[in-house]
DNA sequence: CGAAAACATCGTACGGCGTTCGGAATATGG
DNA sequence: CCATATTCCGAACGCCGTACGATGTTTTCG
């Protein structure tokens, strides 16, 4: 896990708003932020665990890897950058078509951020990254169950529910997606070779799970993706909808 | 993150199921497969992230790095050891006093390892343990919603919502737990050094945010704890409740 | 009984990581 | 034109997981 808010909050915060100071002495720069969070949000997402380096970051940029200090004054300040910078490519919470709508869209996006950039499971969320974008993005969110209805608390709850939820079920989907490349054997290699040691020691040991597989409670909708891509998918597809209609119920107690 | 079912699955399955092989020559074994279990078990609580180490861990056994290795695979098949026997110790799936409070029971113990256990959240789900105790557990978990009418897909992923979404929230807690260790400031004094550049950059540019604030709706229920420790465990509890209505409304459709 | 096989132990080394240090190069302000 | 501020970056520190091979120990079998 990686954490935000280690460094002096002044310097993080003049990064996070107003970019790098330009500097009036010295031999020019040969970089731009904006382009060193991008090279590391690529390198981030290219590889599996671990895959951003400061190293390889900055033999992508074409630089010692020292000089990234000059611009950054450290890892754990460039992940919040990079944070902020995916929260500003995220389609905005929209509330026209109902509360209900706009908070699957946010729960949808948020999927598909994590499914795009898995190393934001990885960044801690106690120590908020305070730039604009993520505040934004969170404003717009809280005033999607604003004015139906709801104690102040309860909008603030909701909303953590659905991140929490799209969090732990995101994080699912990602294991299942990185797997192969972090393990180096397909799913199916995978499951090949356990299905041998498993009849020897599964064997009439656990009915119930049996039984239900029997009934095809472990099937998946769609065949395309690799089995337990799909099947995390389905389950948050079946969770968000559970997930929505429990808040619907606290919306409009009397339905 | 890090993944299991990397090694080979038949030496894998007989650590979990069997334990060691007793071998038949060569000098005595100076370690059991059990203290080392435990030992990186505790090694693993002990610290902040990466708190695992080969080296520390064979430190703490009195024993040279390298002869881990005529034990354990590698620190991937160390790790579904640890999970195993982590699943082992957790109180069993109770339905005596009904689904719900079972469940509850299921989400409050997962919360309860996730703390006591914080590299349990790095390790990745889609590649299942297949040991005794992981099973069964399952096993039991399941059998709290079975016969209550739900579809046999139903049970499992409701399940697997309860399993996401205590994931997801424990995730939160456990940042928060883990934050001042890794970061090296309590949330007291990183807040303190937050509010006066806060104050500056979001004065006025998120007024529902504001309003929510002023109503108390990110008050917590009690001072003992660090705020972002209570914040994310009353919203644990906010966020089981709905999605155990949110069963309930499926269990028994008719209200 | 002696030799060979099987096995545990572990020092060392490899290539990786984030970060710090200090010297060299470079642009600006006065 | 020079002092100052700043960038650039090679080298080094102390970590990590793990492979290798030498060495020592125990059992088995001829």
């Amino acid at each position: 896990m990686e954490y935000a808010g280690r460094g002096d909050p002044a310097r993080t915060m003049a990064l996070l708003w107003d970019g790098l100071p330009t500097p009036r002495r010295g031999p020019r720069q040969r970089l731009e932020l904006a382009r060193i969070v991008d090279a590391a949000i690529a390198e981030a997402d290219r590889g599996g665990p671990g895959a951003l380096s400061m190293r390889g970051l900055a033999q992508a940029l074409g630089v010692g890897t020292a000089s990234l200090y000059t611009y950054v004054p450290g890892k754990a300040e460039l992940l919040e950058l990079m944070v902020e910078r995916v929260a500003g490519t995220l389609p905005a919470p929209d509330g026209a078509a109902g509360w209900r709508a706009g908070l699957r869209g946010v729960a949808t996006a948020d999927l598909a951020a994590f499914r795009a950039h898995p190393w934001l499971l990885q960044v801690a969320t106690s120590r908020t990254v305070f730039g604009p974008n993520v505040l934004a993005r969170y404003e717009a969110t809280l005033a999607l169950l604003d004015g139906h209805g709801l104690a102040a608390m309860d909008v603030v709850n909701c909303v953590a529910v659905v991140e929490s939820y799209t969090r732990g079920a995101a994080s699912a989907v990602v294991d299942a997606e990185q797997a192969p490349a972090a393990t180096g054997s397909s799913d199916d290699e995978w499951w090949e070779r356990q299905v041998p040691f498993l009849e020897e020691r599964m064997n009439g040991r656990f009915p119930l799970f049996s039984a239900l597989e029997e009934a095809g409670a472990f099937a998946v909708s769609d065949a395309v993706l690799p089995y337990t891509v799909q099947r995390a998918l389905d389950r948050f597809a079946f969770g968000l909808d559970l997930v929505l209609d429990a808040i619907a119920a606290r919306v409009a107690p009397a339905g």
